[in-house]
DNA sequence: TCCCCGATTAACT
DNA sequence: GTTAATCGGGGAG
C-alpha cells in the first residue's frame, strides 16, 4: 500500500526549505526492492554555497559535484568513513542548496530492511541518515542520479504536512552554523524521529 | 605529504 | 558517559 496508485510523484521544488516540507510525510519508495517503502519524518536542509555547514561550501569537488545538479539529483555522500548518507538535491541549479534525509518510518519490506541493517528494532530501522541509507541498499556509486527510474528509488506523496504538524530545530552532528533551525521534523512521526 | 576533522553509529565502561 | 571504525577534504608545512 505505501506506493499507492494514487500516489503522485514529488516534482522537488527548487526551494529548499519548500523542498523540505513536501518531502516530509513523503514516501520513499524502492523500484529495485520490490514492496520497499518508508514515511519521511525528519529532513535538514543545507544551502549549499551559502552554508559553511555544507560540503558545496567551498565550490564543487569530485565528491560534491551531484549538488550543482538540478533539483531531483541525489548526493549520497561516505559519512565518518564508515555509513553513507543521502541528499536531494532543491535548487536554484548551481547554488548546490540540499535536503538531508535524516530519519523515516517503515511501511513496507520490513524483513529486508532488518537483514541490511540486522537489526530487529523497527523504531530504530530507518532512525538516522546512515540507516536510512542502509536499509534502501544505496551505494557511493548512486551519487548524482536523478530520483526515480534512474536512481531505482522514487519519491511519491498524497497529502502536504501542515505547518502546524512540523517542528524545526537545530540540526545535528555539525559545528558550524549550527544554532540555524534548519532541522524538521514531522510531529506525528516523532516516534521514528529525532526530538527537535 | 602529513595531519586533523567531520551532515554517524554501535559497542564499550 | 566515552571511543573506535575509516575515508575524503582542506589547511599547514
Amino acid at each position: 500500500m505505501g506506493a499507492s496508485i494514487e500516489a503522485k510523484p514529488v516534482q522537488v521544488p527548487e526551494d529548499p526549505f519548500e523542498a523540505a516540507k513536501l518531502l516530509l510525510g513523503a514516501e520513499l519508495v524502492s523500484l529495485r526492492d520490490a514492496g520497499l517503502s518508508a514515511r519521511l519524518v525528519e529532513v535538514e536542509v543545507y544551502l549549499g554555497q551559502d552554508d559553511p555547514a555544507s560540503h558545496a561550501f567551498r565550490g564543487p569537488t569530485r565528491r560534491t559535484l551531484p549538488m550543482f545538479g538540478p533539483p531531483g539529483t541525489v548526493y549520497v555522500y561516505r559519512s565518518y568513513g564508515i555509513h553513507l548518507c543521502m541528499n536531494v538535491v532543491t535548487g536554484p541549479v548551481g547554488k548546490a542548496s540540499a535536503v538531508l534525509l535524516r530519519a523515516a518510518q517503515p511501511l513496507e519490506g520490513i524483513d529486508l530492511m532488518r537483514t541490511r541493517r540486522k537489526l530487529q528494532d523497527k523504531s530504530l530501522l530507518l532512525k538516522g541518515p546512515g540507516r536510512l541509507a542502509q536499509a534502501f541498499g544505496l551505494s557511493i556509486d548512486d551519487s548524482g542520479k536523478s530520483l526515480g527510474t534512474d536512481l531505482g528509488i522514487s519519491l511519491a506523496h498524497k497529502d502536504t504536512v501542515g505547518e502546524a504538524e512540523i517542528a524545526w530545530g537545530p540540526r545535528i552532528g555539525i559545528s558550524k552554523a549550527a544554532e540555524e533551525p534548519y532541522r524538521a521534523v514531522w510531529l506525528p512521526g516523532i516516534k521514528w524521529a529525532s526530538r527537535p
